[in-house]
DNA sequence: CTATAAAGTTAGATTAATCTAACAAAATAA
DNA sequence: TTATTTTGTTAGATTAATCTAACTTTATAG
């Protein structure tokens, strides 16, 4: 079994590495708010456990057993964060916290319950992939409203660095997942977008759309 | 903030307490699996966190604070109890375990929405009453199966000391909380009990029998 | 192609929580 | 009331996870 504090490591791994599956030490240590020295050793230690595969100077990748670990983890994670939102009325912008302490309980029988209860849901609350019960996360590539131009009209999939901060904000213009966008004008200057939506007319800096991700609607 | 294994120690001491509020090394260590100097160390660290009286050779006592603090932690896990069976379907043998991990999560929201779902239940699924918002426990003084009467009709009203195991044996017998039992007859010799309840007839030994907390009936 | 900066590692210290071995106090039994 | 058992404490070691300081390797910019 890993303790708490690996499957923390793990797990940002997991996050930090995307599909290709790397992460430097340093970016280890600035997602984990950890010092360096701290993760080097932490990844020789997860070496010897074959969850990572380490070289001194060069990025960590994970094993396949470790991203079957960290999927796992990432799975319990996004299970919570949608039973959270669906079963106790939670906003999606109150639940990663909870999440964040509720991933690492021990209890393969409180999630499949929970996944039961749900529905057996593919997406969470901010439209991130569940990975499946082996841990394996079916990657899926939409475009980042920024990419897109002027007379677009788009559905808004999934919500990317989601902060609290960030999503209160999407609440207060009242975006929200599924939600059909379409995009006025773009600012050449900043990137800056108009868009209309649900009848009304909104102008967002790049910086949020950024993290929205879309898929071109019908 | 406390440690987890701080937490841990609180809660032990609530239990193992009772009324009065004392508890001595040696229970701890017993009741924790952990051994008496460790005990021993914990209780001056706690001591010096002004939750717990300690003085060398004397049982220990918690403090108003510590007894608040051990409360909530307690109210933490029968809620998570309570919700685990009314909400996600558990059996009452099911939920020690997870509650033993979820009770240490650190969010008021996550346990006042159970709350709020459960509509503000005073019990437990197991009978234990629910230390309320100031960790407050109201204690309820029931008598134990034994201690009744042939002849006596009583009310099941909790189960003390309720391993997997014995919930399971209860399981089997159809005896659950709320249960009108009827004691037929009380055997001298071990103390044994043959019952009547939902027109069956059950023999049921004073082992099991001390743990079966009732109320005279009605 | 060197010089500087950034990233990574090594060595050694610290803290929390645990243990064992040895000793001391209190409770119990003879 | 003394001897023995049980309970509790002290001292010192261990392990996991962290840190800082100093050094090394790799990358980047003149």
């Amino acid at each position: 079994m890993n303790s708490l504090t690996e499957e923390n490591y793990l797990k940002a791994l997991f996050n930090l590495a995307g599909e290709n599956g790397e992460a430097s030490v340093n970016d280890l240590s600035r997602h984990l708010g950890i010092k360096m020295p701290t993760v080097t050793s932490m990844m020789k230690k997860l070496a010897e456990k074959k969850l990572v595969h380490y070289e001194s100077y060069k990025p960590v990748r994970l094993t396949d057993k470790g991203k079957k670990e960290a999927g796992l983890i990432v799975r319990k994670h996004r299970l919570t964060e949608m039973y959270l939102v669906e079963k106790m009325g939670f906003g999606w912008e109150e639940v990663h916290d909870i999440a964040e302490q509720i991933e690492h309980i021990q209890s393969p029988a409180f999630f499949d319950k929970m996944d039961q209860l749900l529905g057996f849901p593919k997406l969470d609350p901010h439209g991130a992939v569940i990975p499946d019960k082996n841990g394996k996360l079916a990657w899926i590539s939409y475009h980042r409203l920024t990419d897109c131009r002027a007379g677009d009209t788009v559905r808004l999939c999934a919500v990317v660095h989601g902060s609290s901060d960030f999503l209160l904000f999407l609440n207060n213009r009242g975006i929200r997942l599924g939600l059909r966008l379409k995009i006025r004008s773009v600012e050449a200057f900043d990137g800056s977008m108009v868009l209309t939506y649900d009848g009304r007319q909104e102008t967002l800096s790049a910086t949020a759309g950024e993290r929205l991700l879309v898929e071109k609607a019908k």
